[in-house]
RNA sequence: GCGUCCGUAGCUCAAUUGGAUAGAGCAUUUGACUUCGGAUCAAACGGUUGAGGGUUCGAAUCCUUCCGGACGCACCA
């Protein structure tokens, strides 16, 4: 039990004993010591007053006695302001940094978890906004099985609709039969290259059409209703429409689509070639980022299933339907609206196809939870999904949970695919891997590395600056993404975690090699300020990784990691730990092991990796 | 118009989930390597926590009303 819980405990059964009155453990308020005061634990005593039994000061006094009369770890306590202080025996702390094993802490009650993340459209490479989705994805799942839980990474592909009909059309029109391999562009580039020339000449056919009569009709007629209308901002606005309802391309566009849906060989065979080079060039990102999944969902195999179960809760009476054919859900009674769940023609929306995914997902893996890493753009949307599953009595409804985060933006405001302004994922990790080679050229202390740990050095510094970057924040905040200020290797970053982990493996090695016998130190009297600090940090680590768990926020362990490391900063500073002279020596590298240890899992968590030397 | 989320130092973020004098990094200014790694450390500067009201021993945190921002409210995905 945490030392926390234990006192909340005692202090229960001081009050029942000593003033005969009940209280319960949890409600008893027990804090870290704040750091300006003496002590470790803090009682708040004021919540007693309510019990009558005395001031705040006489029920202190009678608590602390009894505490350091009864239990062996307090060494004395103080009371300022209604705030009992009370501070722990130094042996209480040697004892805990002893048997710390930071990397080794189990749930009680383990669990199967289903972790979807990444979501791709084949379509487009990915970029900056994928990668958080991605880090945060992998970053959780890391810290559930960490803990013990059995999960499953899943990713699901969105690999049908309009949109990857339009890069396929792009490339019958203009691609000339060029390929990936002609062009020597890396596959989901190549095809986000055709996505973008679709819209590209879409948008000229749009301009030229605006000049026709009939366009001028339509402007006109719209204009009777609203006489202050702009033109251009109609147009801006009629753009969906047009494509529906005008435009040559669009109709090539939705021509293909149908043609995909009554499964014509030749479409399908050009679907399933630029398919392929996408997941060619996703399969060379996610390597790179060390992100690895169990199970691959496709969007094309389940809307079918979406399509059944909508039939299926027709006929239990979930849904109802519209005399045109329409079959939606009434969910007034959840604080959302009515929703369609299958169009008047048969074909099926979005969620269709949700449904479709999630009870294949309970189909095959009998889990207790499954969570949906999406952005908060679709916070309704999952609303509305997890109510209808659990309506229609999908397995494991009651355990789907959405992990919902922010927008990643530029100055400029939102990235958008389509117009070009997006910063592309490889492109970044790339820069990433080339500022940590300047950087640490410019430093000049990896001399006489080999190339190939160099270029790992590289590679974890960079990408580790990436991924603290976008995980210290908390998920349902927004980033903004400075693309002109590269991301920070110095201060709140990743790069200085690990530089404060490298710093220690070679005080260790460096004791190692002057025969240093550390693992075993020898009893000492009383702790530093500063190396009081450290035990008191480690000492928060384990209910650190049970609360990023719960919340799913891994930004909870980046900003444990980076206080560790900065008091660990402090510590260093203030010791010569090697020197001839030290009597602490054994225990102070100790001390470091034990913060090296917890750096090296929290970073893990993180999905970062550490380096002996940068 | 309705719904959800957000607003903390010049900028980017914290705050032990209601606790003590709201803390870090960046930027600016200053100091610290003949001894364990300067991608570091120490210090200065910087705040009416968007505004008002309420709840209580105690509010950045909970309630309420405004102000400002993002997103959603498609037979698009």
């Amino acid at each position: 039990m945490l030392l926390k819980t234990q006192l909340q405990h005692w202090v229960s059964e001081i009050v029942h004993l000593i003033y005969e009155k009940s209280i319960e453990p949890q409600s008893i308020s027990v804090e870290y010591t704040n750091p300006d005061h003496p002590g470790d634990f803090t009682v708040i005593l004021f919540p007693f007053l309510k019990l009558k039994i005395g001031n705040p000061q006489e029920i202190g006094n009678t608590i602390g006695n009894y505490l350091i009369e009864k239990k062996e770890i307090f060494e004395s306590f103080e009371i300022i302001k209604g705030f009992l202080n009370l501070t722990l025996k130094t042996n209480y702390w040697l004892n805990f940094l002893q048997n710390l094993s930071p990397d080794t802490i189990q749930a009680q009650e383990k669990q199967t978890i289903m972790i979807e993340y990444s979501s791709p459209n084949t379509n487009k490479p990915l970029h900056l906004g994928h990668l958080r989705n991605i880090f945060l994805g992998d970053s959780v799942s890391r810290i559930y099985d960490f803990l013990g839980h059995q999960v499953i990474k899943a990713c699901l592909v969105n690999d049908r609709g309009i949109h990857i009909c339009k890069s396929m059309l792009a490339w019958k029109l203009y691609g000339n039969g060029e390929t990936p391999q002609s062009t020597k562009i890396k596959g989901d580039h190549f095809v986000g290259k055709y996505y973008v020339e679709f819209e590209k000449h879409f948008q000229k056919e749009y301009q030229e059409w605006q000049q026709s009569s009939n366009a001028e009709a339509i402007f006109l007629q719209a204009a009777t209703k609203n006489p202050n209308l702009e033109k251009q901002a109609f147009f801006k606005e009629y753009k969906d429409q047009y494509f529906n309802l005008y435009s040559e391309l669009g109709k090539q566009a939705r021509e293909l689509l149908q043609k995909w849906e009554q499964n014509d060989p030749e479409t399908i065979q050009l679907w399933k070639m630029m398919n392929q080079w996408v997941y060619e060039g996703f399969e060379q990102t996610y390597k790179r980022l060390h992100i690895h999944f169990d199970k691959f969902y496709y969007e094309s195999q389940t809307y079918l299933l979406g399509k059944e179960w909508v039939l299926k809760g027709l006929e239990k009476g979930v849904f109802y339907q519209k005399p045109d054919g329409s079959i939606w859900i009434n969910l007034t009674s959840e604080g959302l609206d009515h929703k369609v769940v299958l169009r008047s023609d048969g074909t099926s929306v979005y969620v269709t196809q949700d449904i479709g995914t999630a009870y294949l997902k309970a189909h095959e893996y009998n889990m207790h939870r499954s969570v949906y890493v999406i952005g908060n753009e679709q916070d309704y949307h999952m609303k509305v999904l997890i109510s209808i599953c659990k309506k229609l009595g999908i397995p494991h409804a009651d355990g789907m949970y959405h992990l919902s985060y922010g927008m990643v933006e530029l100055p400029t405001g939102k990235m958008k695919s389509r117009e070009g302004t997006v910063v592309d994922a490889d492109d970044l990790v790339q820069e990433m891997y080339d500022i940590a080679k300047d950087t640490s050229e410019e430093l000049g202390k990896t001399e006489g590395l080999p190339a190939d740990e160099l270029h790992n050095l590289y590679e974890t510094l960079g990408l580790g600056a990436l991924k603290y970057f976008l995980l210290k924040i908390e998920p349902t905040k927004k980033i903004l993404f400075d693309p002109k200020e590269s991301i920070n290797f110095t201060g709140n970053t990743a790069p200085f975690i690990q530089y404060t982990y490298a710093r220690i493996q070679s005080l260790l090695s460096k004791a190692d090699s002057m025969n240093i016998q550390w693992k075993n130190f020898a009893d000492i009297t009383s702790l530093h300020s500063t190396e009081k600090a450290l035990c008191v940090q480690l000492s928060k680590w384990e209910n650190t990784v049970f609360l990023s768990a719960e919340q799913y926020n891994p930004s909870i362990i980046a900003n444990y990691a980076l206080e560790l490391a900065q008091f660990y900063g402090t510590f260093y500073q203030n010791h010569k730990i090697l020197a001839d002279d030290n009597p602490k020596k054994d225990f102070q590298l100790f001390l470091s092991y034990q913060v090296a240890r917890t750096l090296k899992t929290a970073l893990n968590l993180l999905g970062i990796g550490v380096i002996n030397r940068m």
